[in-house]
DNA sequence: GCCAACGTTGGC
DNA sequence: GCCAACGTTGGC
């Protein structure tokens, strides 16, 4: 069992908008960094948990906690020229994309918020929080998501 | 809106 | 294989 943070936009697709799909399920679509599906592919498992975080808005930090129901499986988005996420170097027969579908767990009751994250003893090595990154998925250790999940009570 | 940090692209 | 130019992310 392995534990992630996965950075989503509010603007774009907020907790709010996955509490409102049918079956409260989604797939998680437009990864188009090597690094961050690589976690996903390689490392995201049925049954793993991951925090949801709100990126690039006025108060960014972790809303809640998504299971993942689905494995990675090809990111149709990146096949459609309509979409955002059109890749016109892939085809269904090579898509180098992928995506997973998560289904929400729970919404916190506040959002633990990136300035409280930070001078945390205990998630000195996170990843998300180092300096200049931007992977919009990252593991977490156990000790990690053990810390975090006590300080939204 | 600014800008630091980082990833990707493509010429050579 | 190097690296400059460019694009994107995301905090502030």
């Amino acid at each position: 069992m392995n534990y992630w943070l996965m950075k989503s936009e509010p603007s774009t697709f907020g907790i709010a908008d996955l509490a409102a799909m049918p079956g409260q399920s989604e797939h998680w679509d437009g990864i188009r960094n090597y690094q961050a599906r690589n976690f996903m592919r390689d490392g995201m498992r049925l049954g793993d948990l991951a925090f949801f975080y709100h990126s690039n808005c006025p108060m960014p930090g972790i809303v809640g906690i998504v299971a993942i129901v689905r494995e990675a499986y090809s990111d149709f988005t990146a096949l459609d020229p309509e979409s955002h996420y059109y890749d016109p170097k892939c085809t269904s027969d090579n898509n180098r994309w992928c995506m997973v579908d998560v289904k929400l767990q729970q919404i916190f009751s506040r959002t633990i918020s990136l300035t409280e994250l930070k001078p945390q003893d205990a998630l000195a090595d996170m990843l998300t929080l180092r300096k200049g990154n931007r992977l919009s998925i990252t593991p977490v250790s156990p000790t990690e998501w053990a810390h975090i999940l006590t300080m939204h009570r």
